[in-house]
DNA sequence: CCACGTCACTTGCTTTGTGCAAGTGGTTGC
DNA sequence: GCAACCACTTGCACAAAGCAAGTGACGTGG
């Protein structure tokens, strides 16, 4: 079953590519955490991967054309991993799998409030951070407006920040005049 | 990895509850397909999951609540599956997966036509969508009028027959559609 | 009322995949 | 020149997937 298909379903055939523990949980630090590298991905990842299976997952991305692999001109060692168009149209998928998390599971806050504000920013949102990725990734021109001069990274920064500090201050006023989530 | 969370990142906890490569089959099959028993989602599973992995999972989604578990009252043997809220609200997950795959990756026609049907409906067709599974897995009432008379589930089928139709004026009918139940 | 098929699983065993620790050879900064 | 750093790779233990066969409760026809 290594290319063997197992049925051309869709929904199959995209479990195959991202039905694994960890391949999701790259590129969501490639889109929200901004990783570009080996070592930034292996040590800064929250959930611990470890080093044969990140590359392993980084080679199979590259080969399923998600991401792409380019040396850092600024660092002979180093390689650059991107996300490819392919790799952005993944944005509605992990933000309504993160919403769905923070509907249903025990999530902690500080680490679900990106979703929250992704999740209430609707369609519109997720095109807005579509754009911006296409930015960092592909070097395309910024075409959109942003709203209030903030990007959508910014705007889930801030949240992020605000979430922390009102936690470090136990009891402080919610910053934060976001419609709650249903 | 058995109970132990890596991290309280919603995308990080959903992708433990479902990050494997059957778990959203199943779902899938019970969403689309409108298996509820124990021995249709083992035996008309289009990717032949084994009799042990399916009993395993259904135990770990009943623990999950994303499905329940229920005695069929016309044959006591039989136990009717059934999606709860938390279920049914996984299908713009499956609806954006759905769609991701039909655009990358080389699906076949005549199962892709289901995921290219919700797609195009959007979330509107999703939430109607949702109504009608909440009917069928909850018993919950109507409380939506369908447009033209059809009910999504409906639409879905008529398309995916159509499209059987016109292959099999291309001489043979691989996988005999199954008709889903109505 | 009993043989036989169906039901939802279990069990035993082999194959495959995952995860950690340690190691590799090349590169960079001092 | 050399220690620290870089992106991986290797070896090995263990967990999960997959297959075949089995289990006992139940339902059905004669």
């Amino acid at each position: 079953m290594r290319d063997g298909l197992k049925s051309g379903c869709p929904i199959n055939l995209t479990l195959e590519v991202l039905g694994d523990r960890w391949s999701l949980l790259i590129i969501r630090d490639m889109m929200f955490g901004n990783r570009r590298h080996y070592r930034e991905l292996l040590s800064q990842s929250d959930e611990g991967i470890s080093s044969n299976i990140l590359a392993e997952r980084l080679k199979m991305l590259v080969d399923q054309g998600i991401i792409t692999k380019a040396d850092d001109p600024a660092h002979k060692q180093k390689a650059i991993y991107s996300l490819t168009e392919q790799g952005i149209s993944l944005v509605p998928v992990l933000a309504h799998m993160g919403a769905w998390g923070v509907r249903f599971l025990p999530v902690r806050e500080d680490l679900a409030i990106r979703a929250e504000v992704l999740a209430s920013g609707g369609p519109q949102m997720w095109a807005a951070f579509m754009d911006e990725l296409r930015e960092q990734h592909l070097g395309a021109r910024p075409h959109a407006q942003k709203k209030g001069g903030r990007s959508v990274s910014e705007q889930m920064q801030a949240a992020f920040e605000a979430v922390c500090a009102s936690r470090k201050g136990a009891r402080k006023t919610k910053k934060a005049g976001r419609p709650a989530r249903p």
